[in-house]
DNA sequence: TGTACATCAGTGAACGCGCGTTCACTGATGTAC
DNA sequence: TGTACATCAGTGAACGCGCGTTCACTGATGTAC
């Protein structure tokens, strides 16, 4: 068959890890494949192996990105106050890279193709339906849920430093976190 | 002194008025110069009579699209209750581009040059002003803001129309307004 | 086990295209006298 | 009031550049026998 299998699916991996954190860095439109492929550790030349087309890897670089919170999610099985807890932190707003891909990118997913606001779609029911089976729980859990991620979107733009913190300690009273604005 | 001054302040307005409905439809980088001189009526050659670069464009545009939802909340001097029962409708997320900038361009806004976060930083420290000097009210206010961009966010990018629905009235439950999704 | 062969991931150069920006030119506008 | 002149908003063509994409080539990998 060729080239190691495992070998590809190892680039693979790489090119979606390295644009899953670019992308919520700087945005979907301002990194190019090169950028993508070059923090890969590979010349752009090769991207065609593995994606048709630069869309199609933003489909699975996104996806793969709201799989890693929601994996995150589940391990603290204490449910929406942990993860709100863990949201709502000075850590998340400086490090968009590995933060929630809806805070960093929900207005670009928006005008985005239709099958990439499907894919993300896909995972904003799934994590909905984690929200629990009582539909006044989850109505709850929907609008703290879009506390966080407004908040983090006014955090992460507003200066200067001092305001953004009031407005993460807003957002945490808001929702009935612990006052205190974490790291 | 040469050509009407009149003229050329009614030009400049019109560039400002396309751009700042064509970035939120569109977003800032997925709309060219060419393409807002032509929504102004121009040919793009004209540009540099007005704007110094693009950069430039887009700090005025957006500004101008952030003065005119706190104009629009301005007049309904009821308070937070109006803007929220305005803001939380169907026809708000059809509409972007007569929106509101924060829930369209948020994350863009974040990841753009000091100058334009400084610009829009300015208009979210009015409308916390305009909130009131009680420092929990404030507060207060804060949460309920945070959620409505949040949830405008969320509700434009999700498919099907029905889940976006529920989504807007979860949030208008959470803020405190009558459940009823308005048009 | 050894050898000849086919596959294909990744390289590096090249492509057409749309972008932001620049500029010589025009003609309507307002000024100087 | 009339005329000669200077200004400059807007036109249309052109520019260099970075983008997504394509492709001939390579050499390591795995297969066939």
């Amino acid at each position: 068959m060729g080239t190691s299998q495992h070998q590809k699916a190892q680039s693979r991996a790489a090119i979606i890890v390295a644009a899953s954190r670019l992308f919520r860095e700087r945005g979907v439109e301002a990194v190019s494949v090169a950028q993508v492929m070059d923090a890969a550790g590979m010349t752009h030349g090769g991207f065609p192996r593995h994606f048709a087309n630069k869309q199609e890897l933003v489909n699975e670089a996104l996806a793969s990105a709201a799989d890693e919170q929601q994996a995150g999610n589940a391990t603290s099985s204490d449910g929406f106050e942990t993860f709100a807890d863990t949201y709502l932190t000075r850590q998340h707003r400086d490090h968009p890279e590995s933060g929630c891909v809806f805070a960093a990118l929900g207005g670009e997913i928006s005008r985005a193709p239709a099958e990439t606001r499907r894919v993300l779609s896909e995972r904003i029911q799934r994590q909905i339906a984690a929200f629990g089976d009582d539909p006044d729980m989850r109505a709850d859990a929907l609008g703290r849920w879009s506390s966080l991620i407004g908040a983090m979107i006014l955090a992460r733009l507003v200066e200067p430093e001092e305001l953004s913190d009031q407005i993460i300690a807003a957002a945490r009273q808001f929702v009935g976190l612990p006052e205190q604005v974490k790291a």
